[in-house]
DNA sequence: TGTTACCTTGTACATCGTACATAGTTTTGC
DNA sequence: GCAAAACTATGTACGATGTACAAGGTAACA
């Protein structure tokens, strides 16, 4: 099989470089390798995705893992742009500017739950992928309504995409975060006798913030407030 | 020495644990361990701060590591609590709301520019530490003549430092992407040559976009309309 | 029927974090 | 003074990880 990652990305085009047919059939597919890494990272999180565990869960021996991506780093712009792939892409009906980009936000918010590994996949080559090529164009039509010039057009997705990958990441379950939430109690106390009366600000704020945040309601009102200050940051964009 | 987490966190606190006096003294203390790790990151980035380059460059062997600091994973947010706790918080003289603003969001990509191995640290018991606090009370005294409610105000401040985070991270020089421009001239005509005639828009506007960032000048022109956007979020909270 | 091209596999290596046992060094309590 | 206690420093070793490389097997072409 092609050992390019670009041929990879691209080996559902007709003009991709079919393996030619010589030796024994390849007994799996990239796209199931592919397919497998993301049903493991989903699971079990991207550092379950090993050579040796990936090739363990398609029957294949370490090596040949090789044979199919190139090497893992590869891999990982693989499966990005796998899962922007097959993200959905609706047609954009909305006149309102404000409602399609509150449903861009909302489509990678969405995204990134389902797929939390992403936020740690930064490999800039995954925008070479036709996955992501798709996602962007589609993406950049949503904005259509708002009348921008191509510079600024693709600064301000950028702008909403930003601002979901950073809820996104605030969403996430952190390991650590969920070790020192078990011993919260005690870790929470020594913390206090360190703090003493200072930074009084932040305490007042960080308690009302993290009580905020602990109420089970809070994630969908803080995600409400950043996408209510997303539309507010574009809007004068459109007069 | 101690190995808490908390405890060395805080380790200038006249409360710490001071380090009973018995056995040899340390050969050095945890905050030169922490110096030097930072020192390190930045120079030659995360991947490179190993137990064994960091205690080879203190003179000590590879294991001594593990009196000073308890884990790699403490480390880091060590080092980035240290970082946190070394950045200037010059006092808040501007009555403007925006430039204020405006200051914390170029102090956090100021800081992610002289520490990008910042990004990489996700820890979120870094929060625990006392320049990260003093960070924190810092930053939300910027906003005091919003006259925001609590919750508010943590949230305005996390939308600012989201955004810095966000336009450092497009800043960083990736290794994968420093190949990529390269090889560009054979990467760019394959690309192309998959493409097509495909998605028009986002050919057109990344193109654009590319060019503009291309362009020496730009970087600082994204991040000017970042900002703009910021401020423009914001606005409404204030009346 | 080679020959060629491809897939698969096993072995091996460097590197990582770090557990653990050992040994050395200084203060403390008698 | 001296043993015990508390501490630091070190070397060895283990289980992972990514992956280079060589060898072997298999199917289609000449």
């Amino acid at each position: 099989m092609a050992r390019d990652l670009i041929d990879l990305l691209w080996r559902d085009h007709p003009d991709a470089p079919r393996g030619g047919a010589r030796g024994p059939r390849a007994r799996v597919t990239t796209s199931q390798v592919v397919d497998a890494a993301v049903a493991l990272a989903d699971t079990e999180g991207l550092a379950a995705v090993t050579a040796r565990r990936l090739a363990g869960d398609l029957g294949l021996s370490t090596m040949s893992l090789y044979t199919h991506v190139g090497s893992r780093d590869d891999l990982l712009v693989l499966m990005a742009d796998a899962v922007h792939a097959a993200a959905p892409r609706p047609p954009h009906t909305e006149d309102d500017w404000r409602a399609r980009v509150r449903r861009v936000a909302e489509a990678n918010l969405a995204l990134h739950t389902a797929h939390p590994w992403l936020l740690e996949v930064t490999d800039q080559r995954t925008a070479l992928g036709p996955g992501t090529i798709a996602k962007y164009d589609h993406e950049l039509h949503a904005l259509d309504p708002m009348g921008l010039s191509d510079v600024d057009r693709d600064a301000a997705l950028t702008f909403v995409l930003d601002f979901a990958r950073a809820a996104a990441r605030a969403r996430r379950p952190d390991p650590h975060a969920a070790r020192m939430a078990e011993s919260w109690p005690e870790t929470g106390r020594r913390l206090a006798a360190y703090l003493g009366a200072d930074h009084p600000l932040a305490q007042r704020v960080g308690a009302a913030a993290g009580a905020a945040n602990n109420a089970a309601y809070n994630p969908e009102a803080a995600w409400r407030f950043g996408l209510a200050r997303v539309v507010a940051a574009l809007a004068p964009l459109t007069e």
